[in-house]
DNA sequence: TTTTGAGTTGTTCGA
DNA sequence: GTCGAACAACTCAAA
């Protein structure tokens, strides 16, 4: 009797799973997860509780074969494997830092090694693995555009047929689930959710949703115009493949939606790239030069970074964001700019420190996006913003949320004040009267301030 | 080999 | 109100 492990990791689906494919090959499949400590632990409790949502919905669809343990993945996966005498343990590839050197420890393991059972890697998170798109002289790309066209012209594969009916292997010691916090509004988690979503979004014709209107209504957080796939694809209940391959049969009127969305999986892709290329850009600065800036520290800079996090900035746009985000563990992506340039350029604190709030409250926080995103708002990443495109935090939530919509459900003080007129509480009589705290800063003065920063810099 | 134009996401200022 | 320039420096890719 052939048998195989298949450990999941990232990848909690069964369609278009390529590893589940190659372990179907054997006669019996072992589905396994780990709990690794070292993951576990800094995920936080809202992607602890996801996690342990999303490993529910697996398990009950493969009739509740998943088989749970605890510990260090080089101990725990070899004695799984040798326990239920597999040939082989399946994984798709993962390109992380801490990733790529658990699953070395793994492959290195004596207990697998002595009973000859192997770590077999197939397919990947991403469309396009890292370390492939390549320029001529087989340099990685630093800049998106150029990545984007090669990145076209690599192409992909067409998503994994299903396995048909697999074997799962019962009667394993299974330690379960750790208990998790109970943790309001999360999204529901699991792959037929994941479908349901992408399907609806792939099937609205409601304005201000779906493929057609994704290029124009995906900038308007009062709008339901995004996906709001990217937790999902976070812990790969669905694979970009599968909606790279509906995308290209959207009808030609929706195809400038399409490659709108085809360019955001792209730069999912790229960061992973980048960060696989410069592991050490998840915490380190990927400018070296942009760490001698001078940033505020002391008691002032924490309370500061306090007010950010809780949304009391007294800029009402910067606060809806925050506070969606401490609600939710989700912020639409034109927010995650415009209170990231607030931290960095308005009250002059590290990009790595906002970078470790968000990556905290994320639900769908992924490092490679996450640590990149920061470092192009702070102008020291890849292909970065100028230092001196500094968004101005009014002008931006009047062209965004033109009516004041977005604004009035995360901040309850200014729900008095009607439509655009919520983005300047200075400016009414009564914009103070529910609370709604000052301004932390004179955007004015601050802005100048960060330049100066960035001459003196250059200096 | 060298040159050249272009490059996700912006703002302000002055004409 | 509208419009173009300025705000840096560097990489990439095509010519």
């Amino acid at each position: 009797m052939s048998r195989s492990v298949l450990w999941f990791r990232r990848d909690l689906r069964l369609h278009d799973n390529p590893a589940l494919l190659a372990a179907a090959a054997s006669e019996q499949v072992l589905p396994l997860f780990v709990i690794d400590p070292r993951l576990w632990g800094p995920s936080g409790p809202r992607r602890r509780a996801y996690l342990a949502a999303s490993l529910r919905a697996l398990d009950a669809s493969i009739g509740g074969a998943l088989v749970i343990r605890r510990g260090n993945p080089a101990e725990v996966v070899a004695a799984v494997a040798r326990d239920v005498d597999a040939g082989a343990v399946h994984v798709a590839a993962d390109y992380q830092p801490y990733g790529r050197e658990r699953d070395n420890r793994v492959q290195q393991a004596q207990a697998l090694a002595a009973a000859r059972i192997e770590l077999v890697r197939t397919g990947s998170p991403y469309v396009v693995a890292p370390g492939r798109v390549r320029k001529a002289d087989g340099e990685p790309y630093t800049v998106y555009s150029p990545f984007y066209r090669a990145w076209l012209r690599h192409g992909w594969r067409d998503p994994a047929p299903d396995p048909g009916p697999v074997a799962w292997l019962s009667g394993v010691a299974d330690e379960g689930l750790p208990d998790v916090a109970d943790i309001a509004d999360l999204p529901i988690a699991g792959e037929d959710e994941a479908r349901r979503i992408w399907q609806g979004f792939l099937d609205s014709d409601e304005p201000g949703s779906g493929v057609g209107g994704y290029g124009a209504n995906r900038e308007r957080p009062d709008l339901p115009g995004t996906t709001r796939m990217s937790v999902h694809l976070k812990y790969g209940e669905v694979h970009p493949r599968t909606m790279l391959a509906d995308l290209a049969g959207v009808p030609a009127e929706q195809q400038t939606g399409a490659e709108t969305l085809r360019g955001e999986l792209a730069w999912r892709d790229f960061y992973a790239d980048v960060l696989f290329h410069r592991p050490d850009s998840a915490r380190a600065y990927y400018k070296p030069a942009m760490a001698s800036m001078h940033y505020d520290s002391g008691p002032d800079a924490a309370a500061a970074l306090s007010a950010w996090q809780q949304g009391r900035t007294g800029f009402p746009i910067v606060d809806a964001g925050m506070r969606q985000l401490l609600r939710e563990g989700w912020m639409h992506n034109r927010l995650r700019m415009i209170v990231a340039s607030f931290l960095v350029k308005d009250l002059h604190l590290e990009w790595t420190a906002g970078a470790r709030w968000f990556m905290r409250q994320l639900v769908d926080g992924e490092l490679s996006s996450n640590q990149h995103g920061w470092q192009w708002v702070a102008g020291s990443g890849t292909d970065a913003a100028p230092y001196f495109r500094i968004f101005n935090p009014v002008t931006q939530g009047q062209r965004f949320d033109p009516d004041g919509d977005y604004v009035r459900r995360y901040v309850p003080e200014l729900r008095h004040l009607p439509g655009r007129s919520v983005h300047t509480p200075w400016e009414a009589a009564d914009g103070y009267a529910h609370g709604y705290p000052e301004q932390l800063v004179d955007h004015g003065v601050e802005r100048r301030e960060a330049l100066a920063r960035y001459q003196q810099l250059r200096e």
